[in-house]
Formats: structure tokens, sequence, C-alpha cells
DNA sequence: GTAAACTTAGACACTATTGTCTAAGTCGTC
DNA sequence: GACGACTTAGACAATAGTGTCTAAGTTTAC
């Protein structure tokens, strides 16, 4: 509340000032309470009193909370798909420690896109009001875990022709990567928890490891023949 | 007077059929109806048309909305643990074609557990109103998610153990099994589709496909090695 | 300093919902 | 057929929410 108005305040020039203020505290409140709520549980007044502002004010600026609603959906989604995609942009190029590299990126993906406020608030309002409204949520199906695998998937492509990879299918490579980064923080984030920086650290490394298991180009240890077979 | 219920319901022995059909039929209704429209969107005059029942019938059987619900969790969540547990037992023992043996299994379990609408309930109830009730679903992130990886876990030692895999951690195996199995369905369960036979069945596939190259005990296809590296 | 624009608190009508109550209706059992 | 237990429709009060309106207060630009 307080940065983005200090945020706000500096960038602006003219009387666009103060209105912009109320309209971002207004919309990060409103996706704190409808996060909290659902939509039919959130109520105008509430949100009203988490961003400092009056009933009205709400209303002059959203017609109405349907409005507000799909305002705050849409605002949330460009900051999701902003931090998706310059987080893409840290994907390894070429690495000589790709076990490492691969791990740290999918500790910056769970970070800033996943499991942070906004990764938590789209997951929550897809589950429960991608049904009802479907025009809405379908840019974030076609941009968000839509689009991410497919441009995961050519950064593996990348990587496997530069022979760190070996892989055929490479969108189900991305699809099978995001799915096992999420594998231990699952239980965390579905009672709306935050993973610790380890959880991540952990969730991811383990991850990796299971992935270059199935998709490392050189065999990273030469597969120790049975240890601990029988009993 | 208002004991009547509870008194009969205590003495009686014989007319439960009717008064059975109608708590069944209420449950129902109310899981369906929770479920589209979470706790706060449903109206009890709405649960009561679709179990085709009066409204006061509702509040005799069960006191309020929160009873009601609560109610409707346990029985779901039953439901579904009974459903998991049964599934479990169906893992392959021994198998010479485990590719196969474990693709059947992760069918049956997206099929009956994950993706059926029991799954469909819990995911999105969890999701939506878990932190609200941490009382009622604390039962289910035990005996839910939690207790099916160890569950999971510990048929994969039974089969690492008579050398048909190679795992050190058996709970983490156990979990990105389950995640692999749901990586291509994800993005169908979450807009609340349902998956059709086939695409549950290329799930699994992939899932185990990918699975099996990270634990097989006996490698599978030789690796071939390095088949399209440099550029 | 002034005017325009924006914000505020409060009252307001309207609707939806919860939960209670009652009087009548239905059903199975003896 | 009579009884008791259960169900039903409808009326009901109480509450909470949406969205509008107004009269005043505040901020901003010029």
């Amino acid at each position: 509340m307080k940065n983005r108005n200090e945020a706000a305040r500096k960038l602006t020039g003219h009387t666009q000032r103060g209105q912009c203020a109320k309209r971002l505290s207004i919309l990060e409140a409103a996706a704190n309470v409808f996060c909290r709520e659902g939509f039919s549980g959130a109520s105008i007044d509430e949100i009203a009193v988490e961003a400092c502002v009056s009933r009205q004010t709400i209303y002059n600026h959203y017609r109405e909370k349907e409005t507000l609603f799909t305002a705050v959906v849409e605002d949330v989604m460009d900051r999701a798909n902003a931090a998706l995609y310059s987080t893409l942009a840290t994907f390894p190029d070429k690495s000589d420690n790709i076990e490492n590299d691969l791990t740290a990126f999918g500790v910056r993906l769970t970070k800033n896109c996943l499991c942070n406020q906004d990764g938590k608030f789209l997951r929550k309002l897809v589950q429960s009001e991608g049904e009802r409204y479907p025009h809405l949520f379908e840019a974030w199906r076609q941009h968000g875990p839509g689009k991410i695998s497919s441009a995961l998937g050519a950064l593996f492509a990348r990587l496997s022709h530069k022979g760190f990879l070996r892989m055929d299918d490479f969108d189900l490579a991305a699809r099978q990567f995001l799915a096992l980064v999420n594998a231990d923080l699952q239980m965390i984030t579905l009672f709306g928890g935050t993973p610790t920086d380890e959880q991540l650290e952990s969730a991811a490394r383990n991850a990796v490891h299971t992935f270059l298991r199935a998709y490392s180009g050189t065999e990273l240890k030469p597969q120790a023949p049975a240890l601990a077979v029988v009993t």
C-alpha cells in the first residue's frame, strides 16, 4: 500500500497523482480481500476500509463490484506475466554446472512467479471463479500456464541443441519441470502458506535432480549400479 | 420441542430410510452448490431446490449453514479417502512390464481420486476455504496428500527392494510421481474441466516414462548415446 | 484566491440471505 | 384408520450487502 502509493506519487505529474494513488490503493486492497474472501464473500465496505478510502470513491472509479473485480484480475495478471517473462529471461543459456543453474532458475521461478502474492491470488481466483468468468481468465490460460510451458520448452530446446539435455518433446519436458518444481511445495501453497527460502531451494534441488536423471545429456553420475537391493 | 429430532433419531430404527435418503440428497446437492459457488456464494435455498427438499428440512437436519458445510466436507473427505486407499491397494506388487503397470496405476489414481467430482470439490474448497477452516481441513492435510505420499512411498519402497526401481528417498519419489501424473492435467482441472480417458492415459504414460527414466532400476532403453548434440 | 475536480460520511431504497415459526400435508406402521 | 414422525410452503424478523444520492469537505491547477 505504502510503497506503491509513493511510487505512483513520484511517477505522475498533475491531477492524476492523487487519483492514481487511490486507484492503486483500491486495487491492492481489493486483491487482498478478493483473495481472502472470494468474489461473493468480499464486501465493498471491507475493501474500502482496507484501502483507507470511502466506499463512494470505489464506486466512482469502478462502476460496480464486478468491474472492480475484473480490473483487479487484469492488474494482477499483467504483473504476473511481467514477472514471468522477466524470470524466463534469466534461464541459463549455457552452463558448466547445469544442475546448479537449473536449480537456481527453479528457485527464481517459484519465488517470483508461483509462490508470491500474485501467484497465490491467481491460483485461488482461477480455481474459484474461473468457471464463472471464462472470458476473464482465458487470457491467463493462454498467456499464463499455456505460454509458460511453450516458452520454457523453447528454452529447453536451446539447451538441448547445445547438448546439455536430451529430450524429444520440449513442451512436455517444460510441463514436467514445472510440475516437479511444485511437487514439494503443493502442500504448503495449497493452504495459503508461503514457503521459506530453504523450502524453495530444497524443492528446486529435488526437482532438478530428478529432471536431470531423466533428461540429462551427459550422465552426471554413472548411475551407481544397484546400491541396496533385496530384503 | 427443539430436541424432537435428536430424540427421534435416537430411538428410531425403522423410519431411517426416507430420512437417510433426504440426508444423502442434501449432502450431494450441497456439495455441488458449495463447489460451484463457494461457501458464501452458496445459498440454502439453492441447495434446497437442487436437493428437491424444502429449506426447512435442511435446517432440521443441519442446524445452520456452517454445520451443513462441515458435514459435506467430512462426507466428501471420507469418500475421497476410501477411494484413495482402495486405489493404492491396486499398486503393482511385482511386474514384468513396469511401465505399463505403473501407467495403468496412474490412470486409476487420477481417474478415481484426483480428477473425479470429489477430487475437484476438495481442490476447490481446500483452496478457497482452507484458511478459514483450518480445523476442518487439517484431517485432509494429514490423511490426504500427506498420507498419500508416504503410503505411495512405501509402495515404491517395496518395488525398489525387489529391484524394479532404484531410489533413495521413497516419499520424494512418490511426491514426484504424483506431480508428474498431474503435469499434463493441471490446465484442464484448474478450469473445472474433467479430462477424457485418452488425456488421462496420455498424461500417465508421459509421467511414467519420465519417472522411469529417472528411477528405473534396469535401464529400459540403453540411453542411445548423444543423438543430436551441437549447434 | 478561486474554481474545478475529487473525496468523504451518512442516509437511503432495494435486494438477498439466514434462521425461526406455524399450520397443514405426507408417509409408514400398527 | 389412527398415530407419530417427518416434510412442506409460506410468512416472518433480522441482518448484511449493493448501488445511489447529497451536502459538505479537501485537494489541485491556474
